[in-house]
RNA sequence: GGUAGGAUGCCCGAGUGGCCAAAGGGGGCGGACUGUAAAUCCGCUGGCGGAUUGCCUUCGGUGGUUCAAAUCCACCUCCUACCA
């Protein structure tokens, strides 16, 4: 499957959408052995959501999967417990073990929807970095210096700024690079801000006497506010469960910017396509949500499939673009003798407090059949028939009890 | 080891005895406008209350001073920078 012939075509589709590569030449001298390559992606337990932005990476890995290449998917339970501070300004929590090993099953479970099972190898760190002695640490350690460490853009803001860094963030790049050197990678891919981390691989590789891994980065992606990148602490995340009209809905409110990129990374409509869908939106020939609508049907259906996708698009086309009720919706009880607008959303809506319940109203969110309560004392009356609102997009139809 | 600073609502961050449920920003929510875009604008954003000015719980922990504390005092816990 894999041959040399094949080799320039492979550099080629595999080049697509990287942002770094260290280096080509080096990719290239390694397709051309012919042998299946061990591509390795290192990844924190601490998520057990995989969102869109895992996609990017998830999906090339998957085209190396197709040329033949092996997958060794390393779950981080033993730097997860260190605090992986990639990032971030502050050193994350450290997680029990438990947390650990329900996140990894999760997470395999959930990265099997884009990778091959069969050409995928799950392993967890802590297998060979619980083993190390301390000494072992040190003689690791001993092969980079403070100032190299500093050169991370994040630590060196950090630094600057009189913020502090733990030494353990040091050993983090360190422990992620020995497991590089554990595994035998030939290449390791991540996020564009882990570019760091993977070159530290490539030394603590030579320095073992292996040869140093090729790193790919990709682009990370903003999340759903267009800013950010997708995470999940921000909370501007798609998640592979999301549910598949949740999923559509999400990337219909995308910024219009994003379209392009989406498409490009997220999709396997052509290159060529996704140019013209770039150009296309600049010229205002066609009204971007028409080809957001093909970019959120696409992604819906590489999910959950053709039939949950064209039901989402149904159900989004009906509710949001021409305002109608959807067609399936939770039940709501009115009692006999009537319940007040602010019970029944606290007590049946989900509404979190009855405070939250007024505030709807008073700000003139909730409505049923069309009319907004103005006062919250309102009483719901059993004859009172048809579909409470409340805000945009949450819908119950009113049934009185039997 | 020495010195200095800090811990505030979902987050960041003001506040140094009453006018503080606590400025401001972010986020979130609701509304207007729309393509459920984005941007913008308006409102809300601890709980409870038939509902501007009421009550309860909140400003690291415990105890105290006071008619009255996030604000003062004591002790404690945790965090940080600097010097060594």
């Amino acid at each position: 499957m894999v041959a040399s012939e094949n080799s320039a075509e492979q550099l080629k589709a595999l080049l697509a959408n990287t942002v770094y590569l260290v280096t080509e030449e080096e990719l290239k001298h390694k397709l051309s052995e012919g042998r299946p390559l061990r591509i390795k992606l290192g990844v924190d337990p601490s998520i057990a959501d995989l969102h869109l932005g895992h996609a990017v990476v998830l999906r090339k890995l998957r085209q190396f999967q197709e040329f033949g290449h092996e997958v060794v998917l390393i779950i981080g339970d033993f730097t997860a417990r260190i605090g992986d501070p990639s990032g971030r300004s502050k050193t994350r929590p450290m997680l029990t073990k438990n947390d650990v090993e329900e996140n990894a099953r999760s997470y395999s479970t959930q990265a099997f929807k884009i990778l091959d099972e069969r050409l995928t190898e799950v392993k967890f760190n802590s297998e060979w970095l619980g083993k190390l002695s301390f000494e072992d640490v040190i003689r690791i350690s001993s092969c980079y210096t403070v100032a190299r460490m500093l050169e991370r853009d994040d630590f060196e803001t950090r630094y600057r700024q009189n913020e502090p860094i733990s030494i353990s963030e040091f050993l983090y790049p360190l422990a992620q690079a020995y497991d590089s050197v554990c595994v035998k990678a030939d290449v390791e891919i991540g996020g564009d801000d882990q570019y760091f981390n993977m070159l530290v691989g490539r030394r603590l590789q030579q320095e073992n006497g292996q040869k140093p891994q090729i790193v790919m980065t990709l682009p990370l992606l903003e999340g759903t506010d267009g800013k950010m990148k997708m995470s999940k602490s921000f909370g501007n995340y798609i998640a592979f469960e999301d549910k598949p009209r949740d999923m559509y809905g999400k990337l219909m409110s995308l910024p219009d910017q994003l379209i392009a990129k989406y498409m490009r990374l997220l999709t396997d409509i052509g290159k060529e396509e996704a140019k013209d869908t770039e150009s296309l939106i600049e010229s205002g020939k066609t009204n971007p949500r028409d080809i957001k609508m093909k970019l959120a049907f696409s992604i819906t259906r590489y999910f959950h499939g053709t039939e949950k996708a064209e039901e989402a698009e149904r159900y989004f086309t009906r509710v949001f673009q021409k305002k109608r009720v959807p067609e399936d919706m939770p039940e709501v009880v009115i009692p006999s003798n009537g319940i007040g607008v602010v019970e029944l959303l606290h007590e049946q809506c989900g509404v979190a407090s009855r405070s939250e319940a007024k505030r709807l109203v008073i700000g003139g969110g909730v409505s049923v059949d069309g009319r907004v309560i103005e006062d919250f004392r309102s009483i719901v009356r059993p004859e009172d028939q048809g579909v409470l609102k409340i805000g945009k997009r949450r819908f119950f139809r009113l049934r009185r009890e039997v």
